[in-house]
DNA sequence: TGGTGTGAAACTTTTCACAGCT
DNA sequence: AGCTGTGAAAAGTTTCACACCA
């Protein structure tokens, strides 16, 4: 087995080709060109083969790449050859939502605990799961290896939840809250914000916004 | 004003920048350096600084920048002088949770009207707003300048919710369904994807996992 | 003195283009 | 003939290091 680090970019594709290569498995199809699986993902032919191939050379010339054998060797780099504990701290909308994903499940994860701070809030069955408190996490986090924290706590509370996780042992977390945290050396954070995903959008708009302005002055100034 | 586009990386910085400017702003900072808005932020001065060149020489040497004129300036060029409408599609678990989510108007956007296809939930109260029917759309775009689509149904809808929505002329697209879309030439697409988010934890999880069994290894064979 | 603004260097990622295998 | 695998070129991004200015 290879054992340099896969590129950053490929890292996050390969989820994505994955979902797909899941997909057309359960259509039936055998094995798949860079170029099918490229308009199948939205990138381009060459991305998908360069990717490729730092999982090794599993295709084959002439005819592409085997779904089902590509699914398992991404499954493999990916670590999803087990399903993954996740705890979620921060039961409000969010939390609740993510609590009743089904994809989680699907794509090898699965709900060890739902947290909150909220005594009110304690007892409260969500998703199949009772919520339990904060201060059960040294408790799930011993009695569940690679466990993976989840934080959808209002910003405020986030950093103090992700100390805790980082006391417990916790080395990978999922940050919803709109704030940077800090972290020691070791641990990942990954930060999903919806607003910062509209507020980029807006940048782009507006600039399309702009040149079409400019072009409607071209032909007035023309015409 | 300068027109050449701003590099995509520093675009996807800039709503981090604004926030954080934002919370020292309330806090009563009234300049601040590259150095701790890097320390802020979680990334570093030199970028810090790059990202901000790129909006023009707004910084004083000797001091730092003028944290409500930056905020100003990043709000411009971002387009967030406005309030942008926002139409959420598919009102299940998610699109609750977004559409109850107080940072959206905090941070420059406004929801314009959530649909669903399901006739039963049609009528329904969220978040102060009645759910109204995907057969609306063509109305609502027309009479929101600029719309955001929001796309949170299931997998198998998202397609033919993208197809509706660039039919009505929307050219922004935030998707939460884990599927890409195909749009054409001009519109844009941002993807969220929860499970994405999460494999790529796992990569690097495991990763850790494998690191810590050499050193181990390592140890057991000099011992 | 302290901190910006920025060329230049280093690194990462994408794209090209084609040899070589099936 | 068709499609992978990959060096090499190109493009994009980050980091360095320092001139220059308040």
């Amino acid at each position: 087995m290879d054992d340099r680090p896969i590129p950053e970019a490929t890292v996050g594709r390969l989820p994505i080709y994955l979902r797909t290569l899941v997909e057309m498995a359960e259509n039936g199809v055998p094995t798949v060109s860079s170029e099918s699986l490229a308009e199948a993902t939205g990138f381009n032919s060459a991305k998908v083969r360069k990717d490729l191939s730092h999982l090794g050379s599993y295709g084959t010339r002439g005819v592409g790449y085997d779904v089902a054998y590509l699914i398992h060797q991404i499954r493999r780099e990916l670590g999803l050859t087990q399903h993954w504990p996740v705890v979620i701290v921060g039961i409000g909308n969010l939390g609740h939502a993510l609590a009743n994903y089904r994809g989680f499940a699907e794509r090898g994860f699965r709900a060890a605990a739902l947290l909150d701070s909220d005594p009110a809030k304690v007892g409260e069955e969500v998703a199949g799961l009772r919520i339990r408190s904060v201060e059960d996490l040294p408790d799930i986090a011993a009695s569940n290896e690679g466990l993976i924290g989840v934080i959808s706590t209002p910003a405020p509370a986030a950093q103090q939840v992700a100390d805790l996780m980082v006391r417990v042992g916790i080395h990978s977390i999922l940050n919803f809250a709109p704030i940077a945290l800090a972290v020691p050396e070791g641990v990942s954070v990954r930060k999903v914000d919806l607003a910062v995903e509209l507020q980029i959008l807006t940048y782009y708009e507006q600039r399309k916004a702009a040149l079409l302005d400019v072009k409607r002055r071209g032909r007035a100034a023309l015409g």
